[in-house]
DNA sequence: GTATTATCTAAGTCT
DNA sequence: TAGATAATAC
């Protein structure tokens, strides 16, 4: 049993043996943070420590998901138990088990940015105030940044610092807006991001019994990536531990990216203050990156002024130079990164998986995707705009969220009239009004239409009942049918998949098969699920609301067997590995941005996530700015970032432009080699295509793994570009290309 | 009430 | 540049 300790370097094992009572792990980049979190709570558990005592903060879903299936590959199914997923969703599930308490119903909605926007909006233009002065985004960061510091309106209103601060920006309406979004979105029965954090907190402060309760139940707490906690999580795991004071936290503060959310690096500096008799333990070796990563990324670290000192080596090869790169264009750049990439994966029959291009900002995403498409490169971006923020997703999302929370009245604003029902905004104009007379929601208003007296023809009057009606009867099928069921009746009874249909542009079919996409992901929702259950119990679809208002595109990585580069913002690769990284964008005003430049602090900040970008990599980095970049509309001359020239040369092996001054060469090179890969490319497919084998023909019946059952009905196209249409029972006709089609022969 | 067109505005990182 | 919103015509 204790041969996973084997597994262990000397200071790892240290870390996770010799912490009793607070402690805390610094960690450098890749010594392996996340081993010794996962060993330390299957020592634990080896202890006779019951995993149903263990809490387990990590950043992300995906962290948690992989933590515990390691420790329960460990331990056994007994670790299922554990407590273990990021803070919000944690926080959210302690909050609808003691929802009643705080006047809300364990069913609240969760809002989204986009939903606490939208309400903001709404809240600035009924107040009359001036749209220029109160922009919705600025606004929305304030009050987000005010309840991540837990200042309640109250706490506002009686902070005569805060109050000047809004006042010199001429805004000294905050606190009235602040307060009125609170009302509203109590109101709608919902919460936003940052109110699961504050609410908790306020939960466990209001009711000593509950704090009990939950300290009861975690004796041992376990946080992933300290140094990105904010005040709000810092002092619900303050309170939570201190009966037990078992915390055990591990972190780095060279990786402090967050604070533009609220993340306070002083958490990790002060830990020694906060429990004087802290054990601390440092990680210092480094296994995933060469000495040549290793030592660059030191160099780039050790301009900032702020840290705790730490000595991050590797005994790993020394490995190849970072490669640096200057290119005439942001598109050159984007060529160029692709063109590096086919070129590796061809001498080195690497897999996509291997790559990953990272970015400052998403918008940079572009480019690069356009480069890579036209050398057949299969990428993925994560990030940017989400599948779940779609619109089509989330027209749809908010019928599922009006079932499960009526007064959800984002959601409900959304699809009032959404497909066309002739409930325009007069109509809604007259409902709000007449909701905020008498302390309603406007579906309090509408589920009693009838009775309502307000000045509506008889049309429009019937127009609602229908609408009231029609969501009446979803609740119902909502509570006695699974989400799948659920899911899809909805989509064909409200008519948004008619209204889909309709549109037969490429953009149009596209919405319609992320319909299709969703219904799918909630079907495997359904199956995943089902196992937990007792029999008789459905998986239904206030679960699936809730499992989905948290989840972020990072979340679903692996829940796809393809193989695809990686496209994602640097923020988002923190906690990831790559045999090879493409870092792209290295000019002034956009790495480092713009905005951080005023401050030091900022400036630092930026500091640290170039130092996260670079040690994502454990074999290869290739850095490239461009001299000439499109931004906001125009083209835009940019100088090569600092940064830069803060890397130790001795690491670099620098390619400017002027060097290879035969452009027309390298550019014929380059074609050549787009051409031969192509070419491999073709035959490759014609081997898998051979290997296949199937002999597709009308009328067979087949099986495909995400549509189900089908029948046949077409074939078009040759060799490579054969196509299959097939008419599948649930999900309608489709057209796949052979090769791809995964479809199986069944009788 | 709805569809189309014109105008405006923002452009940073995420749960 | 693109997405959101306002203005306009039907």
């Amino acid at each position: 049993m204790n041969e996973y300790l084997n597994n262990l370097n000397k200071s790892q094992l240290k870390s996770v043996v010799d912490s009793n009572g607070p402690s805390i792990v610094i960690a450098g980049a890749g010594a392996g943070k996340t081993r010794v979190l996962t060993y330390k709570i299957v020592h634990l558990i080896s202890k006779g420590v019951n995993p149903f005592n263990i809490l387990g903060l990590t950043f992300t879903n995906k962290a948690a998901r992989e933590m515990k299936n390691r420790i329960e590959k460990i331990v056994g199914p007994n670790a299922k138990n554990i407590w273990m997923g990021t803070f919000h969703s944690i926080f959210a599930k302690i909050l609808r088990y003691e929802s009643e308490l705080m006047g809300y119903s364990s069913n609240f909605s969760i809002y989204d940015t986009d939903d606490s926007k939208s309400l903001l909006r709404r809240i600035i233009k009924n107040l009359n105030l001036d749209i220029d002065l109160y922009k919705v985004n600025q606004v929305q960061s304030r009050i987000s940044s005010l309840k991540n510091n837990l200042i309640t309106v109250n706490a506002y209103n009686n902070n005569f610092d805060l109050k000047k601060q809004d006042l010199i920006s001429k805004r000294e309406k905050i606190g009235l807006i602040y307060e009125t979004y609170n009302k509203e979105c109590f109101k709608a029965d919902a919460m936003d991001f940052d109110d699961l954090l504050l609410k908790t907190n306020e939960l466990l402060h209001n009711y000593p019994k509950i704090l009990h309760k939950y300290q009861m139940k975690f004796q041992h707490i376990l946080v992933d990536e300290y140094q990105d906690t904010n005040h709000a999580q810092y002092l619900i795991i303050k309170s939570l531990a201190s009966l037990n004071e078992n915390l055990f936290v591990v972190g780095d503060d060279a990786q402090s990216i967050y604070s533009f959310r609220g993340a306070n690096i002083d958490n990790i500096l002060n830990f020694q203050k906060d429990y004087p008799d802290a054990s601390i333990f440092k990680l210092e070796q480094n296994y995933r990156s060469t000495k040549n990563i290793v030592n660059a990324a030191n160099s780039i670290i050790k301009n900032n002024k702020n840290q705790y000192f730490k000595n991050v080596w590797t005994d790993n090869e020394s490995g190849e130079k970072i490669f640096v790169k200057e290119n005439f264009n942001d598109n050159e750049e984007a060529f160029n990164v692709a063109n590096s990439i086919n070129s590796i994966k061809v001498q080195e029959f690497s897999p996509n998986l291997d790559f990953a291009i990272l970015y400052r900002t998403n918008a940079q995403s572009r480019s690069i995707e356009e480069a890579l498409n036209k050398l057949n490169l299969k990428y993925k971006i994560f990030g940017g705009l989400s599948f779940y923020s779609r619109k089509e997703i989330k027209d749809l999302m908010a019928y599922f969220k009006i079932v499960v929370n009526q007064n959800d009245e984002e959601a409900l604003r959304r699809i009032i009239n959404y497909p066309k029902r002739g409930i325009g905004l007069t109509t809604l104009n007259k409902l709000s009004i007449q909701a905020n007379k008498s302390q309603k929601t406007i579906w309090n208003i509408i589920e009693n239409i009838e009775h309502e007296k307000i000045n509506l023809n008889s049309s429009t009057l019937n127009k609602l009942i229908n609408f009231s009606d029609q969501i009446k009867s979803f609740k119902l099928i909502s509570q006695t049918k699974d989400a799948l069921e659920t899911a899809i009746i909805i989509s064909k009874e409200s008519g948004v998949l008619n209204e889909l249909k309709k549109d037969m542009t490429p953009e149009g079919i596209n919405r319609y098969e992320n319909i299709q996409e969703l219904i799918n992901g909630i079907r495997n929702f359904v199956i995943e699920n089902k196992e937990d259950l007792n029999d008789n119990s459905k998986v239904d679809i206030n679960s699936y609301i809730e499992e989905i208002a948290l989840i972020t595109d990072l979340d679903d990585f692996d829940d796809e067997e393809n193989d695809f580069i990686s496209l994602m913002t640097i923020h988002q690769s923190k906690g990831l590995e790559f045999e090879n990284i493409f870092i792209v964008g290295l000019e002034e005003n956009l790495f480092p941005s713009q905005m951080s430049m005023a401050s030091t602090l900022d400036l630092e900040e930026e500091r640290r996530l170039f130092y996260v970008a670079l040690t994502r990599a454990k074999k290869r980095i290739s850095i490239s700015y461009a001299l000439n970049r499109f931004r906001f509309g125009n083209m835009i001359h940019s100088e090569p970032s600092r940064f830069l020239k803060e890397l130790d040369e001795q690491f670099i092996e620098y390619n400017s432009r002027s060097v290879s001054n035969n452009n027309f060469n390298s550019v014929i090179k380059l074609k050549k080699k787009f051409e031969k890969n192509k070419l491999k490319k073709i035959v490759l497919e014609k081997i898998n295509y051979n290997f296949q084998g199937q002999q597709f023909e009308i009328g067979m019946k087949v099986k495909h793994p995400k549509f189900g059952i089908g029948v046949i009905f077409n074939l078009d196209g040759q060799g490579i570009n054969k196509k299959i249409s097939v008419k599948f029972k649930e999900f309608g006709e489709k057209t796949l290309l052979e090769q791809y089609s995964k479809l199986e022969i069944i009788n």
